[in-house]
DNA sequence: ATCTATACCTCGTATTTAGAGGTATTATGC
DNA sequence: GCATAATACCTCTAAATACGAGGTATAGAT
């Protein structure tokens, strides 16, 4: 259902991280403009999403988290670990059989078989 | 749910039902099989996810419901009404918005502007 | 001195897919 | 004739998760 409009948000989230984090180290107010930035304000994700998939990424061990105080602030960055990188992998090959398979079929042939 | 990996369904089975009713009368058993043969046994969605979102739909006014009896078995079948055609352009936007950004993400450029 | 931006975080709510389970009729296999 | 599968409808519970609001604290700008 969805008010108005739905999401079709589950899971992006944590596929825009993951891809961002395997280019370069990053941490998790960059990520929120990071996202936004690199989706050209198409994708806007709050730090009420970032952070707790920052953490439970890296709790599985696919990210690798250091502090580093920068300005008497202390920010911690993130990079996807060998195992961040081939979940990536995985969560890419959903991404592509979800959206194929959708894309085909708002285009146009409704019509069974291939 | 998606113990290990996360879903991209959000939203994509009552995209890919308005997308169906569009263009001819099914009904609910039918959809089931009709969403796993025409995406080519991508994406199977079952009756508990179906049938509320008919209903929902139906309520909206998305969709418009008439019941037939076909041997013995009561069938009901649904079509998209003008709202539901327009709810349904509305949600095709909307998921290309999403997928282009991610897709775009994805394919290599994470350097920011266009 | 005040307000904005930076930088971290958590909690509660709402949405919604998925699966199991329930009823009932028809078709198929033995 | 009898059991099982297929058809056809339905509901409920559990699990996952994006989102927003709210909370702390420091640095920079007006």
């Amino acid at each position: 259902m969805a008010r108005t409009n739905p999401d079709f948000m589950t899971g992006v989230p944590e596929l825009l991280i993951l891809r961002l984090l395997t280019e370069r180290e990053m941490y998790g107010y960059e990520l929120v403009q990071a996202i936004e930035t690199a989706t050209g304000e198409a994708i806007k994700v709050g730090e009420g999403v970032v952070y707790p998939i920052l953490h439970a990424l890296e709790k599985q061990g696919c990210l690798s988290a250091r502090r580093k105080p920068v300005n008497g602030r202390t920010r911690v960055y993130y990079t996807a670990t060998a195992a961040g990188k081939k979940r990536l992998g995985v969560l890419i090959t959903e991404w592509q059989r979800i959206t194929d398979a959708v894309s085909n079929l708002v285009a146009g042939s409704v019509h069974g078989h291939a």
